[in-house]
RNA sequence: GGGCUGGUAGCUCAGAUGGUAGAGCGUUGCCUUCGCAAGGCAGAGGCCGCGGGUUCAAAUCCCGCCCAGUCCA
C-alpha cells in the first residue's frame, strides 16, 4: 500500500493494524479493530449514529447541496443503460462508469470539473441476497464526487477527498471517532488505483478511489489523467442515520409499507434486527451461505430454522419486491427492453422474481399496480419515470403473460417428464433432467419441486445447482485481434466538406500492404454500418481500382489488387487522381439518410423507447434493427413508411457539423448515440432540422428530397426485443417496387386474373386443391373396396391361408389401401402381395398369417430387390418398389414361392 | 454472440427403431328432450413451419432458412 497523504494525521487520524484481520486503518479514537464487518459488528440498529434521521432524498440532497458548496458542480444521473455510451458494459454500476471511456481516458472533457453526482446503480451479482442480508440491493444509489485531473491542471487529490470525507460524515452528524479509513487497493471498469474504505460502526459507507492506472492484460498501464473517484452508499448512510433493521427500511419504507398492508404482514423487528447483524458478519456468496445464516439466526434467538423461516420469508418477500420494482423501475424507464438476451435479459430476470415473489405473498395486485406504487414513490425524485409510466405499464403486461405461459408449458413439461419417469419404474428426477429443464425451458428447480409434490415424486434440488448449470456451458473462446500499428499522419477527409465532389488530387504518402496512403481522400472509409467507396486512382493515365477502403486510428487505407500495387510504388510523394464510383456513393448516401428518417418515423409511430440497435446501408437494400416489444405490425409498417416518405417530401435541410462530445450530449443527450458509440473528443453531428438528431460519420443528402422513394421492404425479429427492417431508398426502392409488380404480373398472368383479385383467386384455388385432394382420397377408397369384390375370388388357399398375388392397376397409395382393407375385413383373405407397372409392390398379412409366422416385411423387402429396389415394413403391411417394372411378375411369383416355403 | 428445446386438425398435444397421420377439447349434422344443460351416433377439418438432400419410401434422418421458447456471456 501507498501512502498517500498526510492530510489524515493533520484532522488527527493515527494509522493503525486490525487486531483481527489485520489490514492499516487509520482513526482517531483508540479502536483496536478496522470498523469493517466482520470484524466489527453492526451497531447501529436500534441506535442510529446520527441525532437527525436521513431518508434517501434528503441524505441525496444533503450530499449534492454539501458538495455544490464546496466547489462541485452537481449533474444529472446517468441513464442506467450504460451501452448509451460505451459498448463494455450493459448497465451502470457506479457513478465512474458515467465518465469511462471517453473522460477517463483523457479523450474527452468532462461534462464539469470537479463535480458531484447521485448515481443510481445497478449491480445483479448478489441478487439472491437481496431481502435477505438487509443490506444487499439490486439498485443502490451511488452518490460521487469526481476530480479528473490532467497534467496541465490538477484540480484536486488526496488531501482534499480525504478532508472532503471527513468534514462530510462530521456534517451529517456522525462522530469522527467512530470513522475509520482503510487502506486497500481497488480495480474496476478497466482502471485501477489505491483507496480507503471508510467505515463507520461496522458498515461500510464509502469508497475514495485514486484512480492511476488502466488494467491491461499486461498489467498496469498509467493513464494520462489522474482521477479522484469516491462512491458513497447513500442508503448505508440513510439507514446508519436511522437505525432501522434493515436498510430497505431506510430507503424505500413508504413502499415497504403498502406492501405490507396489501399482504397483510406483520413485521417482527426484533428478528429482522438480529438477522442483518448477523448477516452483516457474513461474506455471502451463495445459498449454502444463506442457509448458515439462517441457522446462526435461529440459534441466536433460540427458535427453529422453520419458525425462523416462516416468519422472515413474507418479510423478506416484501423487501425483495420493493428492491426489485426499483431496479425495474430504472431499467425500463431508461430504455432497457425486456428480452432473452443482453441487458434485456437481466431486465427480464428482475421482472420474474418480482412476479414470483408477488405470488408467494398470495397478493391479489398484479406486478403492474405494485410498479405503480414504486412509480409514484420515485417520481417524486426523478420525473422522467412519471414520463414513462405508460410504456412500462405496457411492457409489464405483456411480460407478466409471457410468464404465465411460459411457467404454464413448464408445467405441462415436468407432468409429461413425471410420468415417463414413472413409466420407466423411477422414483426421482434426475438432477440431468432438471438442469435441462431450467436451461432449455425456464422452469425454475423450486416450481419443479412444487410440481413433483403434487404428483408424489421426488426430487432433489442441491444447493449449488446453478453453479451445476453454468458449468453446462462451456467457456468461450475469445480471440483478440492483432492491433495494427500505423505510423502514419492523419488522412485529411474531403467527402465531408465536399460531399458531392467526385474527383480529387492527393499525395501518395505511403503503402501498406496492398493498400495505398494519401494524405487526402474522398473515399468514404468503411464504418458506422456505410460501406466503402470503390473507385480508382489515375497514375500516369493508368486506372488502378480501388477495391475497398477502411480507416485505421485516422489513417485511410485504399486496397487495391495485389498486382497493381507495383505500380503505385515509384509514386509515393507525387500526386496522383482519385475518383470514387458516384452511383455507388450517391445509393449508399441515399441510404444512409433513408435510415435516419426510418428511425425517426419508428419512434413517432412506435414510441420514446425505440432505439437503433444497429444497422447495415447498401446499394440495394439496407436494414435497421430496432429495440422494441412487439412484433411491428403490418398497419404500423405502412405508418413509419408513409411518414418517412412525408420527410422526404417536405425536402427538409440537413445539417452536419463538428462539436464536442461533452457539448453535443448536453445539448441533445444520449438519443445522439442512437447509431452506436462514435469514439473521439469531437463528434460530427447530422441533424435533419426538426426531426432527428445523431452523431453519424456517415454521408448524408443535402437535402431529405435527395433520397427518393423509401421503401420498406421487410421485417424479421433478428432477438427477442429487436425488430430488423428491411428497406430500399432511391433508385433502389423504385427497383424493389417494380420487383414486387413483377411477382404480382407474374402470378397473375398464371391464374389470368386481375391483380385486384389475386388474392381471392389464391383462396379460391387452394380451398379447391384441398378438396379435390380429399375428394380423390375418398374415390380411391370407394375404388379399393370396389376392385376387392372382384379379387377376393382370386385368392389361393395354401395350407389353411387364403393368399392373393396380383398385378392391379393402381398407385402405391391404393396399393396400400386396398392391401390393408382386404386384411381388415375378417374371413377375406390372410395374405396380399399385390403391384402395379411402375414396379410398386405392397403386402399385408392378417393376425391368422401373423400367427403362422409370416413375416410379410422380409419377404417384400426380398421381391424389391429383384425389382432392383428395396422395400421393408411392419410385420402387418410392408411396401417396396424398384426401377425394373418389367419384373415384377417374377417379384410376386418370389413371394409365392417364398410363402410356401414358410408354409410347410 | 454461443448453447439447448419446440413448430403436426380451430385449440392442447400423442406420433419407439423411417413404412396406412392420431387423441382430447372445439365444430357440423342426426338421435334423445316441450325447451335447455347433458348424453349417444355420424362427419367435416392436416402443403406434419418453409426450401433442399439421402432413400424404393421422410412428419420422422441430414443441411439451410423462417417462427417461437429458454439459459448463459
Amino acid at each position: 500500500m501507498i501512502i498517500m497523504s498526510n492530510q489524515l494525521e493533520e484532522l488527527g487520524y493515527s494509522k493503525k493494524t486490525c487486531q483481527t484481520c489485520g489490514k492499516d486503518f487509520w482513526t482517531i479514537g483508540d479502536k483496536q479493530t478496522c470498523g469493517d464487518a466482520p470484524c466489527d459488528k453492526y451497531e447501529f440498529i436500534g441506535d442510529p449514529a446520527t441525532k437527525r434521521k436521513y431518508d434517501l432524498f434528503s441524505i441525496q440532497n444533503t450530499f449534492t447541496k454539501f458538495f455544490e458548496k464546496n466547489g462541485h458542480t452537481p449533474i444529472k444521473r446517468y441513464p442506467v443503460l450504460a451501452k448509451r455510451w460505451r459498448d463494455d458494459v450493459f448497465l451502470v454500476g457506479a457513478s465512474i462508469y458515467n465518465f469511462q471511456p471517453w473522460v477517463t481516458s483523457g479523450m474527452v472533457e468532462p461534462p464539469a470539473n470537479p463535480l458531484v453526482v447521485a448515481q443510481p446503480s445497478i449491480r445483479l451479482n448478489d441478487v439472491d441476497n437481496v431481502g435477505r442480508t438487509g443490506r444487499h440491493m439490486t439498485c443502490f444509489t451511488m452518490g460521487g464526487h469526481h476530480a479528473f485531473n490532467t497534467k496541465e491542471k490538477t484540480v484536486y487529490w488526496e488531501d482534499e477527498t480525504i478532508k472532503y470525507c471527513h468534514d462530510f460524515i462530521d456534517y451529517v452528524g456522525i462522530n469522527p471517532e467512530e470513522i475509520s479509513f482503510i487502506e486497500s487497493w481497488w480495480e474496476g471498469g478497466g482502471n485501477a488505483g489505491p483507496c480507503y474504505e471508510i467505515c463507520v460502526r461496522g458498515v461500510e459507507l464509502a469508497t475514495l478511489v485514486f484512480i492511476k492506472y488502466r488494467t491491461t492484460p499486461d498489467g498496469l498501464k498509467e493513464i494520462p489523467l489522474k482521477i479522484v473517484d469516491t462512491g458513497y452508499g447513500l442508503e448505508r448512510f440513510a439507514w446508519i442515520s436511522q437505525g432501522t433493521p434493515t436498510a430497505y427500511d431506510a430507503s424505500f419504507s413508504p413502499v415497504i409499507n403498502e406492501l405490507k398492508e396489501l399482504a397483510n404482514v406483520e413485521f417482527n423487528e426484533h428478528i429482522l434486527a438480529e438477522n442483518a447483524r448477523v448477516a452483516g458478519m457474513m461474506d455471502i456468496e451463495d445459498i449454502a451461505d444463506l442457509k448458515i445464516l439462517r441457522m446462526k439466526v435461529a440459534g441466536r434467538l433460540n427458535i427453529s430454522v422453520d419458525e425462523l423461516k416462516k416468519a422472515t420469508e413474507p418479510m423478506e418477500s416484501i423487501y425483495i419486491i420493493a428492491d426489485h420494482t426499483r431496479c425495474l423501475a430504472f431499467m425500463l424507464a431508461d430504455g432497457v427492453i425486456p428480452s432473452n438476451i443482453k441487458d434485456g435479459y437481466l431486465a427480464r430476470l428482475i421482472l420474474r422474481r418480482t412476479i414470483k415473489f408477488i405470488k408467494d405473498l398470495n397478493l391479489n395486485e398484479s406486478l403492474t399496480d405494485i410498479m405503480g406504487l414504486q412509480l409514484e414513490f420515485l417520481s417524486k425524485t426523478y420525473p422522467e419515470i412519471k414520463h414513462h409510466q405508460h410504456h412500462i405499464n405496457s411492457i409489464i403486461n405483456l411480460e407478466n403473460k409471457r410468464y404465465y405461459k411460459t411457467i404454464s408449458k413448464g408445467k405441462n413439461l415436468v407432468q409429461k417428464t413425471i410420468k415417463n419417469l414413472k413409466k420407466d419404474q423411477k422414483n426421482e428426477i434426475p438432477l440431468e433432467t432438471l438442469i435441462k429443464l431450467y436451461d432449455s425451458h425456464g422452469i425454475p428447480p423450486e416450481t419443479i419441486n412444487e410440481i413433483s409434490k403434487e404428483n408424489n415424486f421426488n426430487s432433489k434440488i442441491p444447493d449449488n445447482f446453478y453453479t451445476l448449470v453454468a458449468a453446462e456451458h462451456s467457456e468461450e473462446i475469445q480471440k483478440e485481434k492483432p492491433e495494427i500499428k500505423l505510423d502514419f499522419p492523419a488522412t485529411d477527409l474531403l467527402f465531408y466538406e465536399n460531399p458531392v465532389k467526385t474527383e480529387f488530387k492527393a499525395h501518395v504518402i505511403g503503402i501498406y500492404e496492398n493498400n495505398v496512403i494519401l494524405d487526402q481522400t474522398l473515399f468514404y472509409p468503411e464504418g458506422g454500418g456505410q460501406p466503402s467507396d470503390v473507385g480508382y486512382l489515375k497514375i500516369r493515365g493508368e486506372k488502378i481500382n480501388i477495391l475497398y477502403t477502411e480507416k485505421i486510428e485516422d489513417t485511410v487505407l485504399h486496397r487495391v489488387n495485389e498486382e497493381d500495387i507495383e505500380k503505385v510504388h515509384p509514386f509515393r510523394g507525387q500526386i496522383i487522381e482519385g475518383c470514387i464510383d458516384v452511383t455507388r456513393r450517391k445509393a449508399l448516401t441515399r441510404n444512409h439518410t433513408a435510415t435516419h428518417l426510418i428511425i425517426s418515423s419508428a419512434r413517432k409511430i412506435l414510441g420514446d423507447h425505440i432505439w437503433q440497435a444497429g444497422a447495415q446501408k447498401g446499394i440495394k437494400k439496407s436494414r435497421i434493427d430496432i429495440s422494441h416489444y412487439k412484433r411491428i405490425k403490418p398497419e404500423e409498417i405502412l405508418e413509419i413508411e408513409r411518414l418517412a416518405n412525408n420527410l422526404v417530401m417536405d425536402n427538409i435541410g440537413i445539417n452536419t457539423f463538428w462539436m464536442d462530445r461533452t457539448v453535443a450530449e448536453k445539448k441533445y443527450g444520449f438519443i445522439l448515440y442512437q447509431g452506436g458509440i462514435v469514439p473521439g473528443m469531437n463528434i460530427r453531428t447530422v441533424e435533419i432540422e426538426g426531426t432527428d438528431v445523431q452523431a453519424c460519420a456517415g454521408t448524408h443528402c443535402n437535402k431529405t428530397g435527395d433520397v427518393g422513394l423509401i421503401k420498406i421492404i421487410k421485417t424479421e425479429r433478428i432477438q427477442d426485443g429487436v425488430e430488423r427492417i428491411e428497406f430500399s431508398a432511391g433508385e433502389a426502392a423504385i427497383k424493389a417496387v417494380q420487383n414486387t409488380d413483377n411477382i404480382l404480373k407474374e402470378s397473375t398472368g398464371i391464374f389470368k386474373v386481375e391483380v385486384e383479385q389475386l388474392p381471392k383467386t389464391c383462396d379460391r384455388f387452394f380451398n379447391e386443391w384441398k378438396s379435390y385432394k380429399n375428394e380423390i382420397n375418398k374415390l380411391k377408397r370407394q375404388v379399393a373396396s370396389l376392385k376387392i369384390t372382384s379379387m377376393v375370388d382370386e385368392a389361393e388357399k395354401i395350407n389353411d391361408l387364403l393368399i392373393l398375388n396380383k398385378i392391379v392397376e393402381a398407385d402405391m397409395g391404393e396399393l396400400i389401401k386396398i392391401a390393408t382393407e382386404l386384411i381388415e375385413t375378417p374371413g377375406k383373405v390372410d395374405l396380399v402381395i399385390i403391384g402395379n407397372c411402375d414396379g410398386k409392390i405392397v403386402g399385408a398379412a392378417s393376425t391368422k398369417a401373423l400367427n403362422n409366422n409370416i413375416k410379410i416385411n422380409e419377404i417384400i423387402k426380398e421381391a424389391a430387390k429383384i425389382l432392383g429396389g428395396g422395400g421393408g415394413g411392419k410385420p402387418t403391411l410392408a411396401q417396396g418398389a424398384g426401377p425394373k417394372s418389367e419384373k415384377m411378375l417374377e417379384a410376386l411369383d418370389f413371394t409365392v414361392n417364398k410363402l410356401k416355403t414358410y408354409l410347410k
